[in-house]
DNA sequence: CGTATTTGACCTGCGC
DNA sequence: GCGCAGGTCAAATACG
């Protein structure tokens, strides 16, 4: 503060000068009033720099420096480069900073003391100008505005992107903090109920528990596919045919033995697989793996079931394929009979060796419905916009798990435990127990306008339990996918103990199937709807499902397609090629 | 030129 | 055993 002066005004629009570097270091000195300038200067003085030497004239050294920084607050700070008591200096200040409207109570001591010396050789300074160097130098001083405002929009451009990066980081440690609740409050829950189930079933013993007790830790986390789960993969992928009979009809446990066979024949197939797949399944054995891992029943066939178990998503989109946050790389085509719409399959090439697919049809009754049918879990961590339908699809898939316990019929009735699980929408989400896998179905077509919900979420507690349409959307969420998840496990443990199961005899029973006070579908929902509207992720959770919703049918959202989004990993699965 | 998509061939299961 | 259908592979092709 030795050599220059500083000065602000806070609603001067004059566009700003930025010193030279040279400047800067030989004599000027800037005064910023807020230290949080002083954040951003450097930025700024890198800007700064530039525009002066791209201007610099002999004229120039008589020019004005005079710089109005908007940075992140509303206040525009005016640095002043004295350039050494040069008067014509002096009188482009008075002329910047009064002609357009600035307030002389608005300069501290600094300013009074340039435009005191300033009006004191003002008419001396203009008299000895001749109009030629005024032009010049208003051209000058016009080009230097050009150039700043130029300057000025790259720096607001960085602050955005600086911006931006801290919002993906919050929203990335809101997701994560989201899901860890969310297992939280998932886990917290099942150890309620076990404690009241091991208070019922006192003769069960303690390796039934742990088992139980594993299995359903082990659940909620591949479900929501929210946590990397490779080592959970791989041992999805090393079940026993054998344990795999024991969940289903004699049918569906043919159709899952044979099919797994054939994934394992044709993964073991040591031309077509790459090395990151074969890893993960060369060793795979049915009898093998039986040995190794006698006392795996329960999670092994469950998740073999979870392995082939689908959700089908109905949507309407004119895009090619619906955007679900993932990327995705096409693999085959397939005319499906009765269909005269191709049948595409992707698979999923945000991290190696994931082994989740979907396929991707149009309706053949209505061209403008997408039928995705995911497969599988992701073995990696998702992004925001992914989770919504990631973690969706996983719980109607593990809705599917349960409710497709063996059953005196083999499986229960589909409809009925539709009916059970969605209550209120039973035409939103369809269970089909058929062959060759068992397929949930989320119908998204029915949201008469899906945008409402995005503009009003504080609707949601209203709409929920009556207007099954808008649930189609909710449904997209990772709450709603809680909800149900739990449902699910609700619902359809409930019907399976309802309907009798002589083959549970085989499974380590469920807790929740000896467990006298079931909670009913009403406490469910009420439950949910709380957990969902007391959420603080709520919105943006909902958002990014909607948006992954409407994206697909937008026409832009083709750019989301794997054409565009499978640059970054297409050494993932093209490797093997 | 590297990568993604296309598309015919191939594999497997299932029904007859 | 044969044909059909679903699913996958991989060479050919397209694309940026």
């Amino acid at each position: 503060m030795d050599k220059g002066w500083g000065l602000t005004l806070d609603s001067d629009p004059v566009t700003n000068f930025f010193p030279s570097k040279t400047s800067s270091t030989t004599g000027p000195f800037f005064r910023l009033k807020q230290p949080a300038d002083m954040f951003h200067f450097p930025v700024s003085l890198a800007g700064s720099s530039e525009d002066h030497h791209g201007t610099s004239s002999p004229s120039d050294e008589n020019c004005l420096a005079v710089h109005e920084v908007d940075f992140f607050s509303d206040k525009k700070h005016r640095i002043v480069d004295d350039r050494e008591h040069n008067k014509t200096t002096a009188v482009n200040v008075k002329e910047t900073s009064y002609g357009e409207g600035g307030s002389a109570s608005d300069l501290d001591i600094g300013l009074h003391l340039l435009t005191a010396n300033a009006r004191s050789d003002q008419s001396t300074v203009d008299d000895g100008l001749s109009s030629a160097m005024k032009d010049k130098r208003a051209k000058n001083m016009k080009d230097k505005r050009t150039k700043n405002e130029l300057a000025q929009l790259q720096i607001e451009l960085k602050r955005k992107k600086v911006e931006n990066q801290k919002l993906r980081d919050m929203l990335s440690h809101v997701s994560n903090n989201y899901s860890a609740l969310q297992m939280h409050l998932m886990t917290s829950t099942q150890q309620q109920r076990n404690r009241g189930a091991e208070n019922i079933q006192e003769h069960e013993t303690q390796e039934g528990n742990s088992k139980v007790k594993k299995h359903e830790m082990i659940l909620p986390i591949q479900f929501m596919g929210l946590v990397p789960s490779s080592t959970a993969e791989t041992s999805e992928m090393s079940h026993s045919s054998e344990e795999r009979t024991r969940s289903g009809s004699p049918i569906k446990r043919k159709n899952e033995i044979s099919q797994f066979n054939q994934e394992n024949s044709s993964f073991r197939d040591s031309r077509r697989i790459s090395r990151e797949e074969s890893s993960e399944f060369e060793d795979w054995d049915p009898n093998k793996v039986q040995k190794l891992n006698p006392a795996k029943p329960i999670d092994q066939s469950s998740e073999a079931i979870m392995r082939k178990a689908r959700v089908s998503v109905r949507a309407r989109s004119e895009a090619p394929m619906i955007t679900d946050g993932c990327q995705w790389r096409k693999y085959g085509q397939k005319m499906a009979k009765g269909n005269p719409c191709p049948r595409a399959y992707y698979r999923c090439t945000m991290a190696i060796g994931c082994p989740v697919r979907k396929q991707v049809q149009r309706c053949a009754e209505d061209r403008t419905i997408l039928i995705t049918t995911y497969e599988g879990n992701h073995n990696h961590p998702l992004p925001p916009t992914a989770m919504a339908m990631a973690s969706t699809t996983a719980a109607a898939a593990n809705m599917l798990l349960l409710g497709s316990m063996p059953s005196a019929d083999g499986i229960m009735n589909p409809n009925l435990l539709a009916r059970a699980i969605l209550p209120c929408s039973s035409n939103m989400a369809t269970i089909s127990a058929s062959a060759p896998f068992p397929t949930v179905t989320l119908d998204l077509t029915q949201s008469p306008n899906p945008l409402q919900f995005q503009r009003t979420p504080n609707q949601f507690q209203v709409l929920f339990p009556g207007q099954p349409q808008n649930l189609a959307s909710i449904s997209a969420t990772p709450v709603f996918s809680q909800a149900l998840y739990n449902q699910s496990k609700f619902s359809g443990l409930q019907l399976s103990h309802d309907m009798g199961s002589p083959q549970l005899g085989h499974r380590v029973p469920h807790p929740q199937l000896q467990q006298p006070p079931q909670p009913t579908l009403a406490d469910t929902l009420s439950a949910s709807t709380t957990t969902i509207t007391n959420d603080p992720s709520f919105t943006a959770a909902l958002a990014a499902a909607i948006t992954s919703i409407i994206g697909g049918a937008h026409p832009n959202s083709s750019r989301n397609t794997p054409n565009s989004n499978n640059n970054s990993n297409a050494n993932t699965t093209n490797s093997r090629q």
